[in-house]
RNA sequence: GCGGAUGUGGCGGAACUGGUAGACGCACUAGAUUUAGGUUCUAGCGGGGUGACCCGUGGAGGUUCGAGUCCUCUCAUCCGCACCA
């Protein structure tokens, strides 16, 4: 008997996987006749160290490679790097060394970890997205983009970040603060490169309703985040003869027209600019919604504040009625129009507003039971449905159909038109950057912007840049911005801002497909292998990365560079790896490592481990740097390998929950993990060719393993890793009440096939136990590369069931009988059995509920 | 405010399409081995009575022979979006 020693047997069978080439996915040629399944998790950030939470993340993308290749797939499994960045930069300016080297060495270091953790990668297909053969192939797609007009520049006011000194697209702007930095975001005006993503709002949409192996959280984000609504455009005309040009505004409740009581624009608006200009006391209003604009607590109270500029516009259903035009602090210039009509009665903002400066409120939706002479609006705008009323050519109609008559009247009079519009905007994708893909332009004083040719891609990163000053040091490099312009061969210069690193993560997992091919993408292989299956990740990228990767393999497929249009097919968001933290009393953080917990009864209390400080035991959170509660997976794999650490973070929570790391639950893993090599450990030689009829006990093991068999193929295909392991646990449990030497040769038979399917069933979870156990017991070649195991239905069963036995809904008793007994049997030996009988004394059976193989219920009342 | 989820022992969590609630693990208690501690093993472990009885899945109703599961209302927590017309 030997312990399981983790520190010598996971590198020599990640030495032995290597070697045999058994994770390499073959070549999309090569692969025909097996089905293939791609699974992904998404790459990470070389931040330079793993941490437990991308071990949570690999090791469960890792049990579905690994049970999908032993199911017989062609398994895809790669990995790679999203390497550009902002870090790399800060760690230029902060430590002098250059974003290159930071990054390769960070790379260099996470690969090793990664490799440590036993995961089922091919790592021939591995690249960063830094290479210039990545970014090159990137430069082409851009390029193609350009040319179909789905890459554009154009002027505008973007999302400035003070701190990191780039523009950021609106999804990276998080309550007014940049997504790294928490600055406040300015708003500037730039020349920038967009995608137009708005051009596949409607495709973006729709497609969500095919991705059903995706989190409904998710695609309800994404829906959200696009922000699709219809309804109607309508131009009012103004009252004064002089303006001419009428006032858009954008509304989907065009069947509360006629309950219109004034109409308000935007501060950003053309027209409360013009107004701005001439009257000092507009000017003063629009400058203090600017400022307050930003300020949360004004959002935050929600106070709505207009300036009415006296002007007036006509009702477009009633010449006769004029509406004042306001400009209100609480409409968007980048939704719709920039301008509303305003109707109180059945908008809670616009009730809001015409309380406060004492404007009609006309109510034109009745509901349901209310009565028209009495019915009037409080201080709750009216939402619900209901008739039209008060509103002419409306009146009696459903709120749908009066939308659609009030379309229709808006249309036929010119003056409006029914439209769709979108919360969504086209993707900003510049960045001042250094450390990301160059923008493959140049900028001819002659000719304007130019593609780069083909021929010359990549644009690739000059290395000698100095980050001594705050600023693009593209823009500052002596040479690299001055070239030829490819029309004529004139001075031009290239664009000095980078690309948006989600642009680098929105194709990656095509590229995986042949990352060696010359074009950027190797149709036949991402045809073969796209959309990828399985997509495990953080909720943390719903929106972003998830959306733009949607919309870019929609464009690429567009273009006829793919068939897929979804590139993801399933979609799991898993949870964090959180941790109790420590502080000391004068508030320091202290980390796991150096904190000791002292269990005094069912009370716990800590202590500095050096000086015997006490220190306050705090909140349960995710790991992070900044809180010290992190634990690294060095220091797990030092102390019980890092089977033990993947058993642990699948087992302890359902794996789409954070799950808490604890001393105890990682023991608990570590002694499962002795366990099991114990009862191989502990298996005599392999048991000859016996029936396992000659022993009950043989049998019931033969069940209890195909029960195995079934339970845990459910629960990897269900995502129900922790009820996986729980059942391991269970059937280790079971095993360990038989006796492994000295038992019938019927036993020791089933003892052994039942130690040759739990090697290959353990194998997903914990690989480098299974491969020695495997090899303990002389299974064939490795165990990453045996079949699953099957089961037969028949043993599944269970030979004989206990039902239980109910009085009136509560359990009197239980009967023992074999599967398939019929129900008439089964009543009968439940009203048979002298527990039941006990409880029918004096009472008349009414009547028995027999749920086969389930349970029997006797319905009984008072005799009669 | 809108949208999405989640509430089950001391803790993490099981329970398939309504059918024995608490699998499995952690912690805890007692005992055994070793004994410096840890490890390991055995037993117990929702609450109350402690006899084969009652109560119990956030709360209140309801449907059903039977409800953690379905319906109505309600409370709490978490997440996302947030003046989107």
């Amino acid at each position: 008997m030997a312990r399981y020693n983790p520190k010598e047997a996971e590198p020599k069978w990640q030495a032995i996987w290597q070697a045999a080439g058994a994770f390499r996915a073959p070549d999309a040629q090569a692969a025909a006749g097996k089905p293939k399944y791609y699974a992904l998790e998404m790459f990470p950030y070389p931040s330079g160290r793993l941490h437990v939470g991308h071990v949570r993340n690999y090791a469960m993308g890792d049990v579905i490679a690994r049970f999908k290749r032993a199911q017989g797939f062609n398994v895809l499994h790669p990995m790679g790097w999203d390497a550009f960045g902002l870090a790399a930069e800060n760690a230029a300016m902060e430590r002098g060394i250059h974003p290159k080297t930071w990054t390769y060495e960070n790379i260099a270091v996470m690969r090793d970890q990664l490799k440590r953790l036993g995961v089922s990668i091919d790592w021939s297909r591995e690249f960063a997205t830094c290479d210039p053969a990545y970014y090159g192939r990137q430069q082409a797609l851009f390029l193609e983009l350009y040319a179909r007009g789905l890459a554009y520049r154009k002027e505008g006011v973007v999302n400035w970040d003070p701190v990191d000194n780039t523009v950021l697209a609106n999804e990276q702007v998080i309550d007014g603060r940049g997504w790294r930095s928490g600055a406040p975001v300015e708003k500037r005006k730039l020349t920038q490169w967009f995608l137009r993503i708005t051009d596949y709002a409607d495709a973006l949409i729709d497609g969500l309703k095919t991705l059903d192996r995706w989190p409904d959280k998710v695609r309800v984000m994404q829906e959200n985040w696009i922000g699709r609504s219809t309804g109607l455009r309508l131009s009012f005309a103004f009252a004064e003869a002089t303006r001419t040009e009428g006032l858009s505004v954008y509304t989907t409740r065009p069947d509360t027209l006629y309950g219109a009581s004034f109409v308000a624009v935007a501060p950003d608006h053309p027209l409360a600019q013009e107004i701005a200009a001439e009257n000092p006391a507009a000017a003063a209003f629009v400058a203090e919604c600017r400022k307050g604009g930003t300020s949360e607590a004004e959002i935050e109270a929600g106070e709505k504040t207009g300036f009415d500029t006296g002007l007036e516009v006509i009702h477009p259903f009633d010449p006769n009625r004029r509406l004042p035009v306001w400009i209100a602090n609480f409409i968007l210039m980048d939704y719709g129009t920039g301008a509303i009509f305003g109707c109180p009665a059945h908008d809670q903002r616009d009730l809001d507003f015409a309380r406060k400066y004492h404007l009609p409120v006309r109510p034109v939706v009745l509901p349901p039971d209310a009565d028209p002479a009495t019915f009037a609006i409080g201080d709750e705008a009216y939402v619900g449905p209901g008739r039209i009323y008060n509103s002419d050519f409306l009146d009696g109609l459903e709120v749908e159909a009066a939308k659609a008559a009030a379309i229709a009247r808006a249309e036929a009079g010119g003056f409006g038109e029914g439209t769709t519009v979108y919360r969504l905007r086209d993707w900003g994708v510049s960045r001042q950057r250094y450390w990301g893909c160059p923008i493959p332009i140049v900028y001819c004083q002659a000719c304007g912007p130019q593609a780069v040719p083909l021929d010359q891609l990549p644009v690739v990163l000059p290395d000698d840049v100095a980050f001594d000053k705050p600023g693009n040091p593209l823009e500052r490099h002596l040479t690299w911005k001055h070239t030829t312009c490819p029309q004529c061969g004139g001075k031009a210069e290239r664009e000095t801002d980078t690309l948006d690193t989600f642009v680098d993560s929105s194709w990656y997992f095509i590229r995986f497909a042949n990352p060696k091919a010359d074009a950027p993408i190797d149709r036949a292989a991402s045809d073969y292998w796209l959309p990828v299956d399985q997509y495990i990740g953080g909720v943390e990228h719903a929106v972003l990365h998830l959306l733009y990767a949607r919309f870019v393999t929609r464009a690429l497929a567009d273009g006829g560079a793919l068939e897929v249009r979804e590139p993801f097919a399933g979609l799991f968001t898993q949870g964090m790896v959180t941790h109790e933290s420590y502080r000391r009393q004068n508030g320091d953080w202290v980390e796991p490592h150096d904190v000791k917990v002292i269990q005094e009864g069912e009370t716990r209390r800590a202590n500095l481990i050096e000086t015997g400080e006490p220190v306050v035991i705090g909140d349960i959170e995710a790991m992070s740097k900044s809180k010290k509660n992190g634990v690294s997976p060095e220091e797990i794999a030092d102390a019980y390998g890092m089977d033990a650490a993947r058993l642990f973070v699948m087992s302890d929570s359902p794996p789409e929950r954070d799950v808490q790391w604890t001393t105890g639950g990682i023991k608990g893993a570590w002694r499962l993990v002795n366990r099991i090599w114990d009862e191989f450990d502990s298996q005599p030689a392999l048991a000859l060719d016996v029936s396992f009829d000659d022993d009950p006990r043989a049998i019931a093991l033969v069940r209890s393993t195909h029960r195995l068999i079934k339970t845990l193929t459910e629960a990897i295909e269900g995502f129900r890793f922790n009820s996986g392991v729980a059942s391991v646990y269970a059937f280790l449990n079971e095993l360990r009440g038989l006796p492994a030497s000295g038992a019938t040769p019927a036993l020791l038979a089933a003892r052994a096939e039942a130690l040759n399917v739990l090697a290959r069933l353990i194998a997903p979870f914990a690989p480098h136990l299974a491969e020695e156990a495997w090899s303990r017991i002389g299974g064939a070649r490795l165990v990453a590369q045996a079949p699953w195991p099957t089961y037969d239905p028949a043993l599944v069963a269970e030979e004989m069931l206990t039902l239980p036995v109910q009085v009136n809904g509560k359990r009197r008793g239980e009967i023992h009988l074999p599967p398939g007994t019929s129900a008439a049997e089964a009543e009968k030996m439940a009203l048979a059995d002298p527990a039941i009988q006990r409880h029918l004394e004096g009472l008349a059976v009414r009547k028995v509920i027999v749920v086969p193989d389930r349970i029997i219920n006797i319905v009984v009342g008072p005799a009669s």
